[in-house]
DNA sequence: GGAGTTGTTTAGGA
DNA sequence: TTCCTAAACAACTC
């Protein structure tokens, strides 16, 4: 479910509870999402602390809390973020609980490929400081994107469009969004653009990051059915700009749609 | 019942 | 060394 945008969307449900303390946390110990905590830390610090703030970066997101602790948050493929009435009861896939006075906190992910990070320190984790900066950033240039592209030149676009190291943010439907907006087909080699097909994709992945933030973001709207999102999973999906039958095919290890007349091979 | 799912990590091959 | 692919993780839906 969650990429850049709809991270940010459920980021921002967390708001809630800003400038409240932590009066008690629930959590299931067993579950994989807690894999390389110290879980002892977290139950002793937590409790007590008050929420300061968030930050979303890509897919990570980091909660920061008073007396040095910190929370990072990645959603994996069926995660979310939600806020419930202080005595709400839990369900099967509520692995985590951050009951508040006016409100409970609460982690859920039935596939379980999400993660929780805790840390304690006076400044941010190191692997938060390390992440790449927003693609919607003045740093992300053209030049870094092509310099990247050719480090990946013999994998296809595709596959290098899904590569965090690099961009940010960027899952299976931004991807398949950006590479149809740029009229390139996603299994292109990355390192065979011309200049003016590099600008274009550049652009494409500026407008899709600008435009999924401010529609999804919001309050988890569908972009509009101008967009290849809203046909790409329908069966015998049409190309929103020339009516065509969308392609599908596995593609840097994802399902993949696109259109055949816009993006030649 | 089988196939497929908006993600990441790891092992192994090229 | 560096890059690329497939499988594994796990639960739910169609």
């Amino acid at each position: 479910m969650p990429e850049l945008a709809e991270v940010e969307f459920f980021r921002r449900r967390w708001n809630v509870g800003v400038g409240q303390k932590i009066v008690a946390v629930k959590l299931n110990a067993e579950k994989r999402i807690f894999r390389g905590n110290d879980l002892a830390t977290l139950q002793r610090l937590l409790p007590g602390a008050k929420l300061i703030g968030s930050e979303a970066r890509g897919k990570q997101m980091l909660f920061r809390f008073s007396h040095d602790a910190w929370l990072g948050v990645h959603l994996g493929m069926t995660g979310e973020l939600r806020h419930e009435p202080r005595d709400f009861s839990i369900g099967k896939h509520d692995h985590l609980v951050l009951a508040q006075a006016r409100q409970s906190l609460v982690f859920s992910d039935p596939r379980l490929f999400g993660r929780v990070l805790f840390h304690h320190g006076a400044s941010e984790p190191e692997w938060w400081s390390r992440l790449p900066s927003a693609l919607t950033a003045d740093t992300f240039t053209l030049e870094r994107m092509k310099a990247f592209l050719q480090r990946r030149a013999r994998s296809p676009l595709k596959g290098a469009l899904l590569q965090q190291e690099f961009f940010i943010g960027i899952g299976n439907w931004m991807a398949d969004e950006i590479l149809w907006r740029a009229k390139l087909h996603p299994r292109r080699a990355s390192g065979s653009l011309d200049p003016a097909e590099a600008r274009e994709l550049w652009k494409a992945i500026r407008f899709v990051c600008a435009g999924a933030l401010r529609i999804v973001s919001k309050d988890y709207s569908d972009p509009p059915p101008s967009w290849l999102f809203r046909h790409r999973w329908e069966k015998g999906g049409l190309c929103p700009k020339d009516g065509r039958e969308l392609d599908r095919a596995t593609i840097g290890g994802r399902t993949t749609s696109w259109c055949p007349a816009c993006q030649p091979q």
